[in-house]
RNA sequence: GCUCCCAUAGCUCAGCGGAUAGAGCGUCGCCCUCCGGAGGCGAAGGCGCAGGUUCGAUUCCUGCUGGGAGCACCA
């Protein structure tokens, strides 16, 4: 289906250059059309500002331009007037007749509705969640989850082949820790009297003492002497295991679980780290080679490290790529793994983290570019902090200190699809304020019901249509009248929401467009009826075909979402 | 102290340099009860402050105020 704004844009362009042949308006390079609803419905479908924006280049009055660009305006098929208004805006009115023709399209279409040509043949890769598997998911990690995956399904919407990948550690000193922390409770549960640590070495967590019982059951006292690293093997597979149930309950998935590990056992890193090395972007010392004499005190003396000079692109402060002791930091495999990315080709490649995260991505890209490759294939969104509010008051997360809100648990108390919804349609530089209480209340006060209601309805006319003998087959839609065009031109919106939406990277925006489309259909549901014994049958048919329509298009955007349509509620 | 994010209606939040700044909830009033009332219609109510850029600023820039996050040889 087109894109309507494109279209109107492309004539436009026509118009003006048509216009400047004949020499009613100068020559200029034809700026960028800006094509999009007016705020008000009585001033069209759409608007541009055109006329506006080339006032002073033009040399003319805006309202004299848009009259000069209209005069060489030939209206295409689907616009059925072009008019100028005050200051200068051009405001276009959609064809009636071929509105109606768009209900059989949108059906045509079905849930490919409105997928793009703009990432075809483009390959995209998406990271996000990537915690390591320490501990269940939490409220705090779930959000760039949904974030990450309501932007691969808005880019395979706007036609990109993408990838979604998690990004894990399973070595180092959290995991060692998390081994010897289920040791202990294993230890337990085989009824010794154990001393638990009380520092932060140790995991608190409930989910361990029932991993321990778990393990009891299946191996019984045989690995009460092994050391940390089979009780470390466990508790990583039972808490992956976790993680990907939770997330499946929200509908996010991964394809893709890239060890980190896999960077060390290639030479992956050592490779970057010498290619850093003879482009001059590392050195060996105690202390950073340029930084003022207090970050020099801050950091002190803990023998020779090697840095990566990231000073050169702005950076604050030199990073430390490879510990004194010889071991890498985590930057390092960092760097390995986003030019492990950019190496495999993708044309976008978009990481969901947390603003904790920031200086660390910031140093990922300097990297990137110190190894002389384009960085701006690498997007980041950052996603501000989940606040978890009860009783009106903060609830404070630790997964090391056993006191966190899962996600499990916040499904539970509401619902996947109020959870998908309530973090998915926040902009993810705000703060999000989840307040558990409001989530419990199955009130209205969650716009998800009043969308998922808008499915059902349709569901519920065709049940009725069914047991009655109703059907749209062979419907008229010409029949259609002035209410059901008014959901269709916004169901047409729907294409512009995803261009913008994968453009921009900002997949809520199609959370606040399907609130727009629910507001749109509820007042119509109410005045036109289907199966209302006043209602003639031709007329049945065609209203019929139009629910099938905006069936479509509800289902279209709440998957979209990651969300359920729901036949019944 | 430095870096980044945020500030829009009583509350939670949209708003891609353009016309009269939107929605949900809450409040107040009204309607509908043969396809599911978690419904429909209407009202009151707002861009933190001060400059600047622009034909035009909620949007861009600077400063201020007030929130939040980050500033490891942790990951």
């Amino acid at each position: 289906m087109k894109l309507i704004p494109h279209e109107i844009a492309a004539h436009l362009g026509d118009a003006i250059r048509a216009a400047q042949a004949a020499g009613d308006l100068p020559a200029f390079d034809l700026p960028v059309i800006d094509i999009k609803p007016p705020k008000h419905a009585n001033q069209g479908d759409y608007a541009a500002s055109v006329a506006l924006a080339l006032a002073k280049t033009a040399g003319l009055p805006p309202l004299e331009i848009a009259n000069r660009i209209l005069k060489h305006f030939t209206l295409p098929d689907f616009i059925a007037a072009a008019e100028v208004a005050p200051p200068g805006y051009i405001n276009l009115r959609l064809d009636e007749a071929w509105l109606k023709t768009q209900v059989e399209a949108i059906i045509a279409e079905g849930d490919a509705l409105f997928t793009l040509e703009m990432g075809k043949g483009k390959r995209a890769l998406v990271e996000y969640v990537s915690a390591n598997p320490t501990g269940p998911i939490t409220v705090g990690r779930t959000r760039g989850g949904v974030i990450g995956d309501s932007t691969a399904r808005v880019l395979e919407a706007a036609g990109y082949t993408v990838e979604r990948e998690y990004y894990f550690n399973n070595a180092g000193r959290q995991m060692r820790n998390l081994g010897n922390s289920l040791r202990l409770r294993y230890l337990q549960a085989l009824g010794r009297e154990i001393e638990l640590p009380t520092d932060d070495s140790f995991y608190q967590g409930e989910y361990l003492i029932e991993f321990a019982e778990d393990l009891v059951k299946e191996r019984g006292d045989a690995l009460a002497n092994e050391d940390w690293q089979p009780f470390k093997e466990y508790a990583e597979k039972r808490m992956f295991d976790w993680i990907k149930t939770s997330l499946a309950r929200i509908q996010v998935k991964h394809d893709v679980f890239f060890n980190e590990n896999s960077l060390y056992e290639t030479g992956a890193i050592w490779n970057v780290l010498e290619e850093l090395e003879q482009r001059g972007y590392v050195y060996k010392a105690a202390l950073p080679e340029n930084a003022d004499e207090q970050t020099r005190a801050e950091v002190g003396g803990k023998g020779e490290a090697v840095w990566f000079r990231s000073t050169q692109f702005g950076d604050t402060a030199d990073r430390v790529l490879v510990k004194s002791s010889g071991e890498p930091t985590y930057t390092l495999p960092d760097i390995a793994y986003h030019k492990n990315k950019l190496d495999r080709g993708y044309d976008l490649c978009v990481n969901c983290l947390g603003s904790d995260h920031l200086v660390q991505a910031q140093v990922v890209k300097y990297g990137v570019r110190a190894l002389g490759m384009d960085d701006s294939r690498l997007n980041v969104i950052l996603n501000q902090m989940v606040k978890t509010v009860r009783d009106g008051k903060e609830v404070r997360m630790s997964t090391r200190r056993g006191v966190f809100d899962t996600l499990d648990e916040l499904i539970d108390q509401t619902s996947a699809d109020a959870v998908r919804y309530l973090i998915g349609s926040r902009s993810p530089t705000n703060h999000v304020l989840f307040d558990l209480d409001l989530a419990v209340a199955q009130t209205n006060d969650n716009p998800v019901y009043y969308i998922q209601n808008a499915h059902v309805r349709c569901a519920g006319i065709f049940r009725e249509a069914a047991a009655r003998g109703v059907s749209d087959e062979g419907a008229d839609v010409s029949l259609l009248g002035a209410d059901e065009l008014r959901f269709v031109r916004k169901a047409l919106e729907l294409g512009e929401v995803i261009e913008a939406a994968a453009r921009t990277l900002e997949a809520h925006r199609v959370a606040f467009y399907a609130l727009e489309l629910a507001q749109t259909f509820h007042p119509i549901y109410d005045s036109v009826r289907v199966l209302h014994s006043e209602v003639p049958p031709p007329l049945q048919g065609a209203r019929l075909r139009f629910y099938r329509a905006a069936q479509v298009v509800f289902r279209r955007a709440l998957t979209l979402m990651g969300m359920n349509a729901p036949e019944y509620m």
